[in-house]
DNA sequence: TCTGGGGTCCTAGGACCC
DNA sequence: TCTGGGGTCCTAGGACCC
């Protein structure tokens, strides 16, 4: 018999700033944020951060003052510790179950519904001792029918002190009926006290259109009509009912999907009108770009650049190219060509460049080269090319990234953005490494 | 010559997520 | 002086066809 899905949403509390404390314990119990590139915005904040005021994406110079008196301890954003941390507890959960969906860096849904548990809550408790034993890190479960009650209960889990950060809107299934009755009544209840912004799939646009029809939490929603909410807010709208009221729309994406798109985008380290700083920045995003491209085994027919001045200066402006392939590539060396080469149609001596980026699209499976209607394809060259990239890739890959490179990336590199701030990278460098010293005996 | 309705495909923009 | 980066999906509207 196919047992309906029981969702548990694994979310790691404030991720990145939990990171920084594995290796720093003396940060336990103080302000701690993680700024973006160029160390530009907040990005996560540790509840003692959260408490003092600090918002989620607070522009770090504006808080200057706030960070100062409260002795807020300030990180660059070090992703290579924090993908490292991440796949440890992705690896944790995937013993416990295959039926999981790696959601993003810090989050996870698994399907509990083949596991023998007798108590949703009692297991999520155990899991959360788990990870927080093997991995350092602290996490929140939420338990549902749905995903998005399992989100629900999530964010109740974390915000209600008292529930010791595990949720289950699930008792048991050893009753055998879907939802049992003192389910829903326990499952109104945290609904009641979510404001409706707090759900999942309601942005800050949706929210105040909700509002304005006296919708403001999450049961208001569960028992408003779909096709009121399919009205306001799309074909979104009419599921987001159905999940609110138990009944699953959005499945556990187990395979791992792959990408439809890819982009690079960054904002430079310093604002230029030098037109080698950008192109070597936009070889270096091509190279990225195209690596991403093969890793997921894919060829790209469509790419595009843009650049932009900065949003908060005035005469703000963007431009942007794209090309069309005849014949879609994954060759990092005629991506970089395609992409400066778009980059210098449209450069204008004297705009400050503050942001760049490039995007590629339209992809088909690289075993998969298509003739065009003349059956011109080229595919000596398309081999060679192939080749070519595949000894790039496996170079990089044995001796350490960027070991081989085109010499477009080096032209200039006053681009690249600053992380003045970042910690070691404890776990991916030798050099890095913590040290432990021994205490000696008196 | 005049003309309506229905379908498909594409693109840009909007909305959301972490 | 200093305001992130990487994605997905839906929808409206235009072009085109019969």
């Amino acid at each position: 018999m196919k047992r309906p899905p029981v969702f548990a949403l694994i979310d790691c509390n404030n991720f990145f700033v939990s990171c920084e404390r594995l290796f720093r314990p003396d940060l336990e119990g103080r302000p701690v944020v993680v700024l973006s590139s160029n160390d530009g915005c907040a990005v996560s904040r540790s509840s003692e951060a959260k408490e003092i005021g600090i918002p989620m994406g607070a522009p770090a110079f504006k808080y200057r003052e706030l960070f100062d008196r409260h002795g807020v301890v300030q990180f660059s954003a070090n992703f290579e510790l924090y993908g490292n941390i991440s796949r440890r507890i992705t690896s944790l959960l995937t013993s416990i179950t295959p039926r999981i969906e790696i959601y993003s860096v810090d989050e996870s849904f698994l399907d509990l519904s083949q596991l023998p548990i007798t108590d949703y809550e009692a297991w999520g408790r155990e899991i959360r001792q788990l990870i927080f034993d093997w991995v350092g890190i602290p996490v929140s479960i939420g338990i549902a029918p749905t995903k998005t009650l399992a989100k629900l209960a999530n964010l109740r889990a974390k915000k209600d002190q008292s529930l010791d950060g595990v949720l289950s809107f699930i008792k048991n299934r050893d009753n055998r009926e879907a939802y049992a009755v003192h389910d829903v009544i326990k499952t109104w209840q945290h609904m009641a006290l979510s404001p409706i912004g707090d759900i999942w799939g309601v942005g800050w646009r949706f929210a105040p259109k909700l509002r304005g029809e006296g919708i403001s939490n999450a049961l208001a929603l569960a028992q408003s009509s779909p096709r009121l909410a399919q009205q306001l807010m799309g074909i979104h709208g009419r599921q987001l009912v159905a999940e609110l009221n138990g009944t699953s729309c959005y499945p556990l994406e187990v395979e791992g999907k792959l990408p439809k798109s890819i982009s690079v985008t960054r904002t430079f380290g310093q604002d230029t009108t030098d037109s080698e700083v950008v192109e070597a920045a936009i070889a270096s995003f091509a190279t990225r770009g195209a690596f991403k491209l093969r890793r997921s085994r894919q060829m790209t027919s469509r790419v595009s650049i843009f650049t932009t001045t900065s949003k908060h200066k005035p005469g703000y402006a963007s431009w942007s190219r794209q090309v069309i392939f005849q014949q879609p590539t994954a060759d990092t060396e005629l991506l970089i060509k395609t992409l400066t080469g778009l980059f210098r149609d449209i450069y204008s001596p004297g705009i400050m460049y503050h942001r760049a980026g490039i995007l590629l699209h339209d992809f088909v499976p690289d075993d998969q080269l298509q003739t065009d209607l003349l059956g011109t394809v080229d595919t000596n060259r398309h081999d060679i090319a192939r080749d070519r990239m595949a000894a790039v890739d496996a170079i990089n890959n044995k001796f350490g990234s960027h070991k081989i490179r085109y010499a477009a990336e080096d032209l200039r590199r006053d681009w690249t953005p600053q992380r003045k701030i970042r910690s070691p990278r404890y776990v991916s460098h030798w050099e890095d490494l913590p040290l432990l010293r021994p205490i000696l005996p008196k």
